[in-house]
DNA sequence: CGGGACTCCTGAGGGC
DNA sequence: TGCCCTCAGGAGTCCC
């Protein structure tokens, strides 16, 4: 559940449950990640107490009250969920599929009262432990632009940034070093709601264009953590409830339906560009 | 610089 | 029922 929304919202309900907790153990069920778990040495987070915890883009910083951090990113499928001690069958709807749900744990971070695991069906995601020290020199930290709900997410930063390319708006949005934490789904709702095509390149965008999608990027994302973040597939946050944006999709996954702005009656197009889907309406987005 | 093709991996859904 | 194909909220690398 990977976009900015989703790993606000997964952030939110960790904090909620794991912060100023102690870790007793560390546990790796399936070392198989993008990194493999093997080669971190988590047991040096044994009996540490979670500081706390932060989102920056679409990662996840887990302080401890020593120098150890642990950095998540949760790729496409990746999410955690929460196991009650000694509770073998767990009873809600979601956490009947558990045996399903169990092929694909990872790693289990065992509290006091209750389990933390870290399941990713794809194993696009991944954990690794890094240190105060040298959080400067984080690779997948250090080239990212600014966080789009920030105040320096602007105009006057879009227009100094981006000013003389000739990409397509879509591509340079989806680029976290131009900005960071959007992904296929809100890139696509914004720009639906900024009448703008996926593929109109950027130097031509006029300010006042450039102004709109700046407040429809932060609309769409205050909305999105507003409502939980959007549920495809069944996916889920942590604590095994749904978010629900993805009713209030105006574009996203709507291939061949009805334009949803009043008196539009255009019909949305699916198109591939850089390997992604762009969904957009011809009619109303220029 | 930028874009396309391909990579990692599993599962869902459509067509036959 | 199965088989084959395409697609999926990410992001890195290689090549032109």
């Amino acid at each position: 559940m990977p976009e900015l929304p989703e790993v606000e919202i997964t952030k939110r309900s960790l904090s909620r449950r794991i912060l100023h907790k102690k870790v007793k153990n560390v546990t790796i069920l399936n070392p198989k990640l993008r990194y493999n778990l093997n080669t971190q040495n988590f047991s040096s987070l044994k009996n540490k107490v979670i500081k706390k915890i932060i989102r920056r883009s679409k990662y996840l910083l887990i302080y401890f009250h020593d120098e150890n951090i642990l950095l998540v990113h949760l790729g496409m499928t990746g999410r955690f969920y929460f196991v009650k001690k000694g509770q073998s069958k767990i009873d809600t709807s979601f956490y009947a599929k558990r045996e399903i749900i169990t092929k694909h744990d990872h790693l289990k971070f065992s509290f006091d009262n209750f389990d933390l695991i870290y399941n990713d069906i794809r194993k696009f995601g991944f954990i690794k432990k890094i240190s105060t020290k040298n959080l400067d020199n984080v690779k997948h930290l250090n080239k990212l632009g600014p966080e789009p709900l920030k105040k320096d997410f602007n105009f006057k930063y879009f227009k100094k940034r981006v000013k003389y390319s000739s990409s397509p708006i879509k591509n340079l949005l989806m680029n976290q070093s131009v900005v960071s934490g959007l992904g296929n789904i809100y890139v696509n709702e914004a720009l639906f709601r900024s009448n703008i095509s996926p593929q109109r390149k950027v130097r031509l965008l006029k300010d006042l264009e450039i102004k709109k999608l700046i407040n429809s990027i932060k609309n769409v994302l205050k909305m999105a953590i507003k409502a939980g973040g959007s549920t495809i597939k069944n996916y889920h946050n942590s604590e095994g409830k749904t978010g629900s944006y993805q009713a209030n999709f105006k574009v996203y996954d709507r291939d061949g339906e009805i334009c949803k702005r009043a008196s539009c009656n255009g019909k949305i197009m699916r198109k591939i560009s850089s390997g992604r889907s762009s969904f957009f309406c011809p009619r109303c987005q220029t």
